[in-house]
DNA sequence: GTGACGCCAGTGCGCTGCTT
DNA sequence: AAGCAGCGCACTGGCGTCAC
Protein backbone atom coordinates (compact mmCIF):
# COMPACT_ATOMS: atom_id res chain seq x y z
CA UNK A 1 0.00 0.00 0.00
CA UNK A 2 1.18 3.43 -1.04
CA UNK A 3 0.62 6.79 0.55
CA UNK A 4 0.85 10.55 0.85
CA UNK A 5 -0.10 13.05 2.99
CA UNK A 6 -1.58 16.21 1.22
CA UNK A 7 0.21 18.97 2.54
CA UNK A 8 1.77 17.54 5.72
CA UNK A 9 3.52 20.05 7.41
CA UNK A 10 1.30 22.93 6.75
CA UNK A 11 -1.25 20.38 7.91
CA UNK A 12 0.44 19.57 11.22
CA UNK A 13 -1.72 21.27 14.62
CA UNK A 14 -0.37 22.46 17.60
CA UNK A 15 -2.23 19.81 19.11
CA UNK A 16 -0.30 16.81 16.95
CA UNK A 17 2.88 18.46 17.68
CA UNK A 18 2.65 17.86 21.47
CA UNK A 19 1.30 14.31 21.19
CA UNK A 20 4.19 13.18 19.02
CA UNK A 21 6.89 15.68 21.43
CA UNK A 22 5.00 13.93 24.22
CA UNK A 23 5.40 10.44 23.10
CA UNK A 24 9.12 11.25 21.94
CA UNK A 25 10.15 12.11 24.98
CA UNK A 26 8.68 9.04 26.79
CA UNK A 27 10.33 6.85 24.09
CA UNK A 28 13.37 8.75 23.59
CA UNK A 29 14.26 10.22 27.10
CA UNK A 30 14.24 13.62 26.51
CA UNK A 31 14.60 15.83 29.33
CA UNK A 32 12.60 18.05 31.03
CA UNK A 33 14.14 20.94 29.92
CA UNK A 34 14.55 19.74 26.10
CA UNK A 35 10.94 19.56 26.26
CA UNK A 36 10.43 22.85 27.36
CA UNK A 37 12.88 24.15 25.24
CA UNK A 38 11.60 22.60 21.83
CA UNK A 39 7.38 23.35 22.96
CA UNK A 40 8.68 26.78 23.49
CA UNK A 41 10.56 27.46 20.12
CA UNK A 42 7.51 25.76 18.23
CA UNK A 43 5.01 27.77 20.09
CA UNK A 44 6.86 31.11 19.51
CA UNK A 45 8.36 30.42 16.51
CA UNK A 46 6.61 27.81 14.25
CA UNK A 47 2.75 28.16 15.05
CA UNK A 48 0.41 30.94 14.57
CA UNK A 49 -3.57 30.50 15.32
CA UNK A 50 -2.64 26.75 15.98
CA UNK A 51 -1.13 26.30 12.69
CA UNK A 52 1.94 26.27 11.38
CA UNK A 53 3.90 29.69 9.85
CA UNK A 54 4.10 28.94 6.01
CA UNK A 55 5.96 30.79 3.52
CA UNK A 56 4.34 33.47 1.33
CA UNK A 57 5.07 36.54 -0.07
CA UNK A 58 4.16 38.24 3.53
CA UNK A 59 7.27 39.13 4.81
CA UNK A 60 5.87 39.01 8.02
CA UNK A 61 4.90 35.05 8.31
CA UNK A 62 7.82 33.05 9.16
CA UNK A 63 9.45 31.21 6.66
CA UNK A 64 9.42 27.54 7.13
CA UNK A 65 8.75 24.44 4.07
CA UNK A 66 9.11 21.13 4.45
CA UNK A 67 12.47 21.57 3.03
CA UNK A 68 13.96 23.77 5.68
CA UNK A 69 15.85 22.14 8.14
CA UNK A 70 12.94 23.30 10.57
CA UNK A 71 10.18 22.31 8.68
CA UNK A 72 11.78 18.39 7.71
CA UNK A 73 12.41 18.30 11.94
CA UNK A 74 9.29 18.58 12.92
CA UNK A 75 7.72 16.21 10.04
CA UNK A 76 10.50 13.70 10.86
CA UNK A 77 9.33 13.48 14.54
CA UNK A 78 5.31 13.41 13.53
CA UNK A 79 6.38 10.76 11.28
CA UNK A 80 7.40 8.64 14.23
CA UNK A 81 4.68 8.83 16.23
CA UNK A 82 2.38 8.39 13.04
CA UNK A 83 3.93 5.26 12.68
CA UNK A 84 3.21 4.04 16.03
CA UNK A 85 -0.34 5.31 15.83
CA UNK A 86 -0.68 3.42 13.35
CA UNK A 87 0.89 0.01 14.54
CA UNK A 88 -2.56 -0.04 16.00
CA UNK A 89 -4.34 -0.45 12.59
CA UNK A 90 -1.47 -2.06 10.64
CA UNK A 91 -0.70 -4.94 12.72
CA UNK A 92 0.86 -7.55 10.88
CA UNK A 93 2.65 -5.48 8.36
CA UNK A 94 6.19 -3.74 7.15
CA UNK A 95 5.51 -0.16 7.27
CA UNK A 96 7.22 3.14 6.70
CA UNK A 97 7.22 6.53 6.17
CA UNK A 98 9.14 9.22 4.77
CA UNK A 99 8.27 12.41 5.27
CA UNK A 100 5.17 13.22 3.50
CA UNK A 101 5.71 9.30 1.55
CA UNK A 102 4.71 6.34 3.22
CA UNK A 103 4.95 2.42 2.21
CA UNK A 104 3.39 -0.89 3.71
CA UNK A 105 3.78 -4.16 2.54
CA UNK A 106 0.43 -5.99 3.05
CA UNK A 107 1.08 -10.03 3.51
CA UNK A 108 -1.38 -12.92 2.82
CA UNK A 109 -4.74 -10.48 2.21
CA UNK A 110 -7.22 -10.60 0.04
CA UNK A 111 -7.78 -7.52 -2.19
CA UNK A 112 -10.85 -6.86 -0.35
CA UNK A 113 -8.91 -6.59 3.27
CA UNK A 114 -6.96 -4.65 1.66
CA UNK A 115 -8.77 -2.34 0.47
CA UNK A 116 -10.34 -2.16 3.63
CA UNK A 117 -7.42 -1.57 5.64
CA UNK A 118 -6.39 1.11 3.30
CA UNK A 119 -9.64 2.52 4.68
CA UNK A 120 -8.67 1.92 7.90
CA UNK A 121 -5.30 4.43 7.84
CA UNK A 122 -6.83 6.89 5.73
CA UNK A 123 -9.68 6.87 8.82
CA UNK A 124 -6.26 6.94 11.20
CA UNK A 125 -5.23 9.98 9.61
CA UNK A 126 -7.65 11.80 9.58
CA UNK A 127 -7.81 11.21 12.74
CA UNK A 128 -4.81 13.27 13.48
CA UNK A 129 -6.33 15.76 11.05
CA UNK A 130 -3.81 15.03 7.99
CA UNK A 131 -5.17 14.43 4.62
CA UNK A 132 -4.30 11.44 2.52
CA UNK A 133 -3.95 9.81 -0.98
CA UNK A 134 -3.25 5.91 -0.39
CA UNK A 135 -3.45 3.32 -3.31
CA UNK A 136 -3.78 -0.40 -2.19
CA UNK A 137 -3.42 -4.07 -3.69
CA UNK A 138 -0.16 -2.88 -5.88
CA UNK A 139 2.46 -5.25 -7.17
CA UNK A 140 4.57 -2.34 -8.42
CA UNK A 141 5.40 0.64 -6.80
CA UNK A 142 7.83 3.97 -6.88
CA UNK A 143 8.66 4.87 -3.49
CA UNK A 144 11.09 7.60 -3.37
CA UNK A 145 13.87 6.88 -6.08
CA UNK A 146 12.99 2.99 -5.89
CA UNK A 147 10.84 0.81 -7.84
CA UNK A 148 9.59 -2.07 -5.89
CA UNK A 149 8.14 -5.07 -8.15
CA UNK A 150 6.78 -7.98 -5.82
CA UNK A 151 6.23 -10.13 -8.74
CA UNK A 152 9.78 -10.77 -9.50
CA UNK A 153 11.08 -9.58 -5.81
CA UNK A 154 13.06 -6.80 -7.45
CA UNK A 155 14.10 -3.24 -7.12
CA UNK A 156 15.70 -1.27 -8.91
CA UNK A 157 15.88 2.88 -9.19
CA UNK A 158 12.98 5.39 -10.16
CA UNK A 159 13.27 8.73 -11.61
CA UNK A 160 9.84 10.69 -12.28
CA UNK A 161 9.31 11.41 -15.83
CA UNK A 162 11.57 14.14 -17.02
CA UNK A 163 13.48 14.62 -13.97
CA UNK A 164 16.45 14.28 -15.76
CA UNK A 165 19.27 14.09 -13.20
CA UNK A 166 21.80 16.99 -13.32
CA UNK A 167 25.47 17.40 -11.48
CA UNK A 168 27.83 19.87 -10.45
CA UNK A 169 29.89 20.14 -13.97
CA UNK A 170 33.64 18.93 -13.51
CA UNK A 171 35.25 22.38 -14.16
CA UNK A 172 32.81 24.01 -11.66
CA UNK A 173 34.38 25.92 -9.15
CA UNK A 174 34.32 23.30 -6.28
CA UNK A 175 36.91 21.11 -4.45
CA UNK A 176 38.80 18.46 -6.90
CA UNK A 177 38.28 15.79 -4.38
CA UNK A 178 34.74 17.00 -4.49
CA UNK A 179 34.17 16.55 -8.07
CA UNK A 180 36.23 13.52 -8.15
CA UNK A 181 33.93 11.95 -6.20
CA UNK A 182 30.35 12.13 -8.24
CA UNK A 183 31.02 9.47 -10.39
CA UNK A 184 31.75 7.14 -7.54
CA UNK A 185 29.14 8.74 -4.95
CA UNK A 186 26.60 7.67 -8.20
CA UNK A 187 27.95 4.13 -9.03
CA UNK A 188 27.18 3.69 -5.21
CA UNK A 189 24.00 4.72 -4.68
CA UNK A 190 22.35 3.21 -8.13
CA UNK A 191 24.11 0.20 -7.11
CA UNK A 192 22.23 0.31 -3.80
CA UNK A 193 19.22 0.99 -5.62
CA UNK A 194 19.44 -2.07 -8.02
CA UNK A 195 18.60 -4.92 -7.06
CA UNK A 196 21.58 -6.80 -9.50
CA UNK A 197 23.86 -5.73 -11.98
CA UNK A 198 21.65 -6.13 -15.15
CA UNK A 199 18.71 -3.71 -13.53
CA UNK A 200 21.64 -1.37 -12.58
CA UNK A 201 22.88 -1.42 -16.30
CA UNK A 202 19.38 -0.67 -17.28
CA UNK A 203 18.97 2.18 -14.87
CA UNK A 204 22.36 3.67 -15.59
CA UNK A 205 22.13 4.95 -18.99
CA UNK A 206 20.18 7.72 -17.88
CA UNK A 207 23.15 8.97 -15.10
CA UNK A 208 25.74 8.01 -17.31
CA UNK A 209 24.41 10.80 -20.00
CA UNK A 210 23.89 13.18 -16.90
CA UNK A 211 27.93 12.66 -16.21
CA UNK A 212 29.04 13.35 -19.84
CA UNK A 213 26.92 16.53 -20.11
CA UNK A 214 28.55 17.84 -17.11
CA UNK A 215 31.96 16.96 -18.44
CA UNK A 216 33.20 13.99 -16.74
CA UNK A 217 34.09 10.85 -18.50
CA UNK A 218 34.11 8.16 -16.14
CA UNK A 219 31.06 5.33 -16.88
CA UNK A 220 29.45 3.94 -13.80
CA UNK A 221 29.76 0.63 -12.91
CA UNK A 222 27.64 -1.96 -10.25
CA UNK A 223 29.60 -2.07 -6.86
CA UNK A 224 28.41 -5.08 -4.41
CA UNK A 225 27.05 -3.07 -1.31
CA UNK A 226 29.47 -3.28 1.42
CA UNK A 227 28.96 -4.65 4.75
CA UNK A 228 28.18 -2.80 7.70
CA UNK A 229 31.25 -1.79 9.65
CA UNK A 230 31.46 -2.03 13.23
CA UNK A 231 31.02 1.16 14.44
CA UNK A 232 33.69 2.54 15.69
CA UNK A 233 33.52 5.82 18.93
CA UNK A 234 33.90 8.53 16.72
CA UNK A 235 36.60 10.76 17.99
CA UNK A 236 36.11 14.80 18.75
CA UNK A 237 36.91 16.87 16.16
CA UNK A 238 37.33 20.78 15.73
CA UNK A 239 36.62 21.14 11.90
CA UNK A 240 37.99 24.35 9.94
CA UNK A 241 35.73 25.24 6.84
CA UNK A 242 37.72 27.48 4.35
CA UNK A 243 35.36 28.29 1.95
CA UNK A 244 37.13 26.61 -1.33
CA UNK A 245 37.64 28.92 -4.46
CA UNK A 246 39.47 27.59 -7.37
CA UNK A 247 41.80 30.67 -8.13
CA UNK A 248 43.38 30.91 -5.08
CA UNK A 249 46.52 29.09 -5.48
CA UNK A 250 47.42 28.80 -1.84
CA UNK A 251 46.72 25.52 -0.45
CA UNK A 252 45.03 26.93 2.38
CA UNK A 253 44.58 23.74 4.18
CA UNK A 254 48.17 22.93 4.40
CA UNK A 255 49.14 26.31 5.04
CA UNK A 256 46.52 26.10 8.56
CA UNK A 257 47.77 22.55 9.25
CA UNK A 258 51.76 23.84 9.45
CA UNK A 259 50.27 26.42 11.45
CA UNK A 260 48.76 24.28 13.97
CA UNK A 261 52.26 22.23 14.09
CA UNK A 262 54.40 25.34 14.40
CA UNK A 263 52.05 27.17 17.40
CA UNK A 264 51.13 23.72 19.01
CA UNK A 265 54.29 21.73 19.31
CA UNK A 266 54.24 18.22 21.47
CA UNK A 267 56.02 20.85 24.36
CA UNK A 268 53.15 22.94 24.06
CA UNK A 269 49.99 21.83 26.86
CA UNK A 270 47.56 22.68 24.48
CA UNK A 271 49.30 20.11 22.44
CA UNK A 272 46.49 17.22 23.39
CA UNK A 273 43.36 19.68 22.30
CA UNK A 274 45.43 21.13 19.19
CA UNK A 275 47.01 18.65 16.58
CA UNK A 276 46.64 17.13 13.33
CA UNK A 277 44.10 14.06 14.72
CA UNK A 278 41.91 16.60 16.50
CA UNK A 279 41.77 19.24 13.83
CA UNK A 280 40.83 18.71 11.06
CA UNK A 281 40.19 20.99 7.35
CA UNK A 282 37.13 20.47 4.92
CA UNK A 283 36.81 23.03 2.25
CA UNK A 284 32.94 24.45 2.26
CA UNK A 285 31.63 25.67 -1.17
CA UNK A 286 29.61 28.25 -1.66
CA UNK A 287 25.95 28.75 -2.65
CA UNK A 288 25.16 28.24 -5.69
CA UNK A 289 25.16 31.44 -7.77
CA UNK A 290 21.76 30.78 -9.34
CA UNK A 291 20.57 31.05 -5.70
CA UNK A 292 22.53 34.04 -4.73
CA UNK A 293 21.30 35.87 -8.03
CA UNK A 294 17.49 34.92 -7.10
CA UNK A 295 17.63 36.13 -3.56
CA UNK A 296 19.50 39.57 -4.53
CA UNK A 297 17.14 39.71 -6.89
CA UNK A 298 14.37 39.30 -4.45
CA UNK A 299 15.73 41.59 -1.60
CA UNK A 300 16.39 44.70 -4.27
CA UNK A 301 13.17 44.27 -6.32
CA UNK A 302 10.72 44.60 -2.61
CA UNK A 303 13.07 47.29 -2.00
CA UNK A 304 12.39 49.02 -4.86
CA UNK A 305 8.33 48.05 -4.93
CA UNK A 306 8.47 49.62 -0.69
CA UNK A 307 10.86 52.62 -1.56
CA UNK A 308 8.60 56.03 -1.65
CA UNK A 309 9.32 58.48 -4.44
CA UNK A 310 11.63 60.85 -4.15
CA UNK A 311 13.26 64.14 -5.68
CA UNK A 312 14.09 63.49 -9.21
CA UNK A 313 15.72 66.69 -10.12
CA UNK A 314 16.69 69.59 -7.93
CA UNK A 315 18.33 72.26 -10.77
CA UNK A 316 17.80 75.46 -10.04
CA UNK A 317 17.25 76.29 -13.94
CA UNK A 318 15.04 72.92 -14.70
CA UNK A 319 15.75 73.06 -18.36
CA UNK A 320 19.56 73.03 -17.74
CA UNK A 321 19.85 69.54 -15.77
CA UNK A 322 22.37 67.80 -17.81
CA UNK A 323 20.27 64.50 -17.79
CA UNK A 324 16.10 65.65 -18.39
CA UNK A 325 15.34 66.38 -14.87
CA UNK A 326 16.77 63.24 -13.48
CA UNK A 327 20.24 64.13 -11.88
CA UNK A 328 19.18 63.39 -8.30
CA UNK A 329 18.69 59.07 -9.49
CA UNK A 330 21.46 57.37 -7.73
CA UNK A 331 22.95 54.23 -9.13
CA UNK A 332 23.30 55.11 -12.61
CA UNK A 333 25.71 53.99 -15.79
CA UNK A 334 25.77 57.53 -17.44
CA UNK A 335 27.10 58.00 -20.97
CA UNK A 336 29.35 61.44 -22.17
CA UNK A 337 29.18 61.76 -25.60
CA UNK A 338 31.85 64.07 -26.66
CA UNK A 339 30.98 65.88 -30.11
CA UNK A 340 34.21 68.44 -31.53
CA UNK A 341 35.29 69.63 -34.57
CA UNK A 342 38.88 67.73 -34.82
CA UNK A 343 36.98 64.06 -34.70
CA UNK A 344 33.73 61.78 -34.37
CA UNK A 345 31.61 61.78 -31.46
CA UNK A 346 33.54 59.96 -28.83
CA UNK A 347 31.86 58.09 -25.57
CA UNK A 348 32.92 57.51 -22.47
CA UNK A 349 31.09 55.72 -19.79
CA UNK A 350 31.09 55.24 -16.15
CA UNK A 351 29.08 54.38 -13.02
CA UNK A 352 28.36 55.73 -9.22
CA UNK A 353 26.36 54.04 -6.51
CA UNK A 354 25.82 57.94 -5.29
CA UNK A 355 23.87 60.31 -7.30
CA UNK A 356 24.54 61.42 -10.69
CA UNK A 357 24.49 64.95 -9.91
CA UNK A 358 26.99 64.42 -7.76
CA UNK A 359 29.70 62.52 -9.87
CA UNK A 360 28.78 64.88 -12.37
CA UNK A 361 29.90 67.68 -9.93
CA UNK A 362 33.43 65.72 -9.96
CA UNK A 363 34.11 65.21 -13.74
CA UNK A 364 33.10 69.12 -14.15
CA UNK A 365 35.98 69.80 -11.38
CA UNK A 366 38.37 67.52 -13.72
CA UNK A 367 37.16 69.68 -16.52
CA UNK A 368 37.96 73.14 -15.16
CA UNK A 369 40.90 72.73 -13.28
CA UNK A 370 44.11 71.38 -14.56
CA UNK A 371 45.32 69.86 -11.93
CA UNK A 372 42.18 66.74 -12.18
CA UNK A 373 43.30 66.44 -15.48
CA UNK A 374 44.29 63.15 -14.94
CA UNK A 375 41.55 61.96 -12.83
CA UNK A 376 39.30 60.60 -15.92
CA UNK A 377 39.81 58.79 -18.95
CA UNK A 378 37.34 61.59 -20.15
CA UNK A 379 38.94 64.78 -18.15
CA UNK A 380 42.10 63.92 -20.15
CA UNK A 381 39.87 64.10 -23.50
CA UNK A 382 38.60 67.05 -22.43
CA UNK A 383 42.18 68.82 -21.77
CA UNK A 384 43.22 67.00 -24.70
CA UNK A 385 40.71 69.06 -26.92
CA UNK A 386 41.21 72.20 -24.68
CA UNK A 387 44.71 72.48 -25.59
CA UNK A 388 44.35 72.05 -28.91
CA UNK A 389 42.05 74.93 -28.98
CA UNK A 390 39.22 72.18 -30.26
CA UNK A 391 35.63 73.76 -29.49
CA UNK A 392 33.53 70.37 -28.18
CA UNK A 393 30.33 69.82 -26.65
CA UNK A 394 28.86 67.38 -24.35
CA UNK A 395 25.80 65.14 -23.94
CA UNK A 396 25.19 63.18 -21.12
CA UNK A 397 22.70 60.10 -21.26
CA UNK A 398 22.15 58.03 -18.02
CA UNK A 399 20.40 54.46 -17.35
CA UNK A 400 18.70 53.94 -14.01
CA UNK A 401 19.10 51.11 -11.87
CA UNK A 402 22.71 51.16 -12.45
CA UNK A 403 25.19 48.75 -10.33
CA UNK A 404 27.50 50.44 -8.03
CA UNK A 405 31.05 48.98 -7.34
CA UNK A 406 30.56 47.85 -3.92
CA UNK A 407 27.25 46.34 -4.78
CA UNK A 408 24.74 45.64 -7.44
CA UNK A 409 21.50 47.77 -6.36
CA UNK A 410 19.52 46.37 -9.02
CA UNK A 411 18.39 43.04 -10.33
CA UNK A 412 20.65 40.63 -11.92
CA UNK A 413 20.32 38.09 -14.78
CA UNK A 414 22.13 34.72 -15.07
CA UNK A 415 23.75 34.17 -18.54
CA UNK A 416 23.28 31.05 -19.41
C1' DG B 1 19.32 90.56 6.90
C1' DT B 2 18.84 85.72 7.36
C1' DG B 3 18.48 80.99 6.48
C1' DA B 4 18.10 77.34 3.13
C1' DC B 5 19.91 75.44 -0.66
C1' DG B 6 22.97 74.48 -4.56
C1' DC B 7 27.45 74.40 -6.22
C1' DC B 8 32.33 73.96 -6.09
C1' DA B 9 37.12 72.92 -4.51
C1' DG B 10 39.70 70.16 -1.86
C1' DT B 11 41.22 65.99 0.74
C1' DG B 12 41.66 61.32 2.00
C1' DC B 13 40.62 56.77 1.28
C1' DG B 14 39.08 52.08 -0.73
C1' DC B 15 38.94 48.97 -4.41
C1' DT B 16 40.57 46.97 -8.68
C1' DG B 17 43.68 45.84 -12.18
C1' DC B 18 48.08 46.21 -14.14
C1' DT B 19 53.16 46.38 -14.08
C1' DT B 20 57.51 45.62 -12.17
C1' DA C 1 54.69 41.22 -3.16
C1' DA C 2 54.88 45.97 -3.81
C1' DG C 3 53.86 49.96 -6.20
C1' DC C 4 51.12 52.61 -9.08
C1' DA C 5 47.22 54.39 -11.82
C1' DG C 6 42.46 54.81 -12.48
C1' DC C 7 38.07 55.38 -10.74
C1' DG C 8 34.81 56.47 -7.50
C1' DC C 9 33.02 57.65 -2.71
C1' DA C 10 32.50 60.34 1.50
C1' DC C 11 33.08 64.32 3.69
C1' DT C 12 34.13 69.35 4.80
C1' DG C 13 34.11 74.19 4.28
C1' DG C 14 33.37 78.30 1.61
C1' DC C 15 30.74 80.99 -1.53
C1' DG C 16 26.75 82.52 -4.36
C1' DT C 17 21.83 82.74 -5.07
C1' DC C 18 17.19 82.90 -3.82
C1' DA C 19 12.98 83.41 -1.08
C1' DC C 20 11.05 85.32 2.82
Amino acid sequence: MLFDIAEFYPSISEDLLKQSLDWSRQYCEISQLEYNTIMHCRKSLLFHNNRPWVKKDNPSTFDVTMGSFDGAEICENVGLFILHTLRKTVTSSDIGLYRDDGLAVLKNMTGRTADNLRKKVISAFNALGLKITAESNLKVVNFLDVTFDLRSSSHYPYRKPNDDPVYVHKSSNHPPQILKQIPTAISKRISQLSHNEESFNTASHIYNNALRVSGYNETLTYTTPEKKRKRKRARKIIWFNPPFCKSVKTNVAKAFLRLIDKHFPPTNPLHKIFNRNTIKVSYSCLPNVRNLIQSHNRKVLRQARDQPETQLCNCRIRNDCPVQGLCLTSRVVYQADISSASSDVVSYIGMTGGSFKNRYANHKKSFRNSKYEKETELSKYIWQLKRQGTPYSIKMVHHLNAPSRSCHPFPLQLMS
